[in-house]
DNA sequence: ACAACATGAATTGTCGACAATCTAAAAAAT
DNA sequence: ATTTTTTAGATTGTCGACAATTCATGTTGT
């Protein structure tokens, strides 16, 4: 399975490379959220002058990884529960919109791609059942695929290379795992179907539904930590 | 009348004073659309050094005001039909969800406020007939407040610090004026309405068709340059 | 005449150093 | 002891110069 995953510029110079090294280690959780970023720290520990780390720092700025403050500094994003709500609201209304685009433009074939990534979908769940990696990646494809079905690249760029970034380090940090799992793939199914038969609104409610029961499930895991 | 607009933070930086003023001169059209930027030229006409010019680009591409290619150079953002289009499909679904919520989350003292501001509006429409700018602040203002009543801090900072600014070139540029005018006046006053009584949904919908007026209206600019 | 290639001017990316600002610890005052 | 002021350290903002890349012009070859 070729991971076409992010459809983003070639990494040509030296602050491409230490946004997507930044990028990464802060979806991970390696670079602690709510964290403090020393400029010089991190420019010796990429290797890099500090104007080229401050260029990587601006793009993690625009994909909502790390806030800055004018003479003060810069932090990583902190995820709390707020925050989740609000961009979670966001995001539903977004990717609704993008779902209803989609049942009107998306070619047959791409429709066709779709049903086949669900049914690869299908069967590694069967086989890994409860490792979350290919789960992770495979739901993240398929949002993508309806995403750039809407053919609207404002929406296209504004989804996938800011707000998702963001979307993934709550996913990754605040873990996916667990019975959403299969709901989530009849979800992803209904959904199709709606697309397919270029029923725009119905395909926009359920992915609206789609991503408020995903932000339900996430929210449980700060509920948790909130009763403790 | 004081005009909090945005609420952006205090320019303390040589580059927030470079950004503000590039983004008025890109808005307006003293800077025109499509145009490339030469990093040299306009670090020597702003009086500051390349890095601090940079700076500030770096946040006009976050508004979508100006393009950049790696090793190639910066471009004012082209005001296209399709992209209008893009904009504005993205621009409904997003305002639609803030005056959603605002039904939800204002304060009856905000809404107090708004129906103040409409009336100020009504009278300074019937004084100055014609005269645009006073309208275009006046909307401006209106949709602001909503989108603040909001009190998404996410939705507020991707509507009012992001996205408005392209909008604003749009509508500065291609000229918003005519029988629109008293048409979006009634809208207003529909969708205040509905906020006063706490219906979202309708809300939701009043703001999307409001805005969806607004697109065609600019459109028409379009079609009328097409048509020669 | 046209295409591919080479060359140089101009532009962008990167660097290290300096200036301005903030932060926190130490000193002074009430 | 608490609050205010001072001061030293560290951090961020800004600058000018150099390196790498691109673009346009001119050259060569067929």
């Amino acid at each position: 399975m070729t991971h076409t995953f992010l459809n983003e510029a070639p990494i040509t110079t030296a602050s491409d490379q230490v946004f997507v090294d930044m990028r990464r280690e802060i979806v991970e959780g390696t670079i602690v959220q709510g964290s403090k970023i020393s400029e010089p720290e991190l420019a010796k520990r990429y290797s890099v002058s500090r104007a080229t780390l401050r260029e990587a720092l601006n793009r993690l700025e625009s994909c909502y990884l790390v806030e800055r403050k004018a003479n003060v500094g810069c932090r990583v994003v902190a995820l709390t529960a707020e925050r989740l709500i609000e961009v979670y609201q966001v995001r539903s209304s977004l990717e609704g919109l993008a779902c209803r685009l989609a049942a009107d433009n998306m070619e047959p074939e791409e429709v066709k791609g779709l049903k086949q990534l669900l049914n690869q979908h299908l069967q590694t769940q069967r086989v890994k059942e409860g490792e979350s990696y290919y789960q992770e990646a495979g739901d993240l494809d398929f949002h993508y695929r309806i995403i750039k079905g809407s053919k609207n690249a404002h929406l296209i760029h504004l989804l996938c290379n800011e707000l998702y970034q963001l979307i993934r380090m709550y996913r990754v940090q605040m873990g996916m795992v667990g019975p959403r799992v299969s709901k989530a793939f009849d979800e992803h199914l209904a959904i199709i179907n709606a697309i397919e038969n270029h029923d725009g609104e119905l395909a926009e409610m359920l992915m609206k539904r789609h991503i408020s029961a995903s932000q339900a499930n996430i929210q449980t895991k700060f509920d948790v930590y909130q009763s403790i």
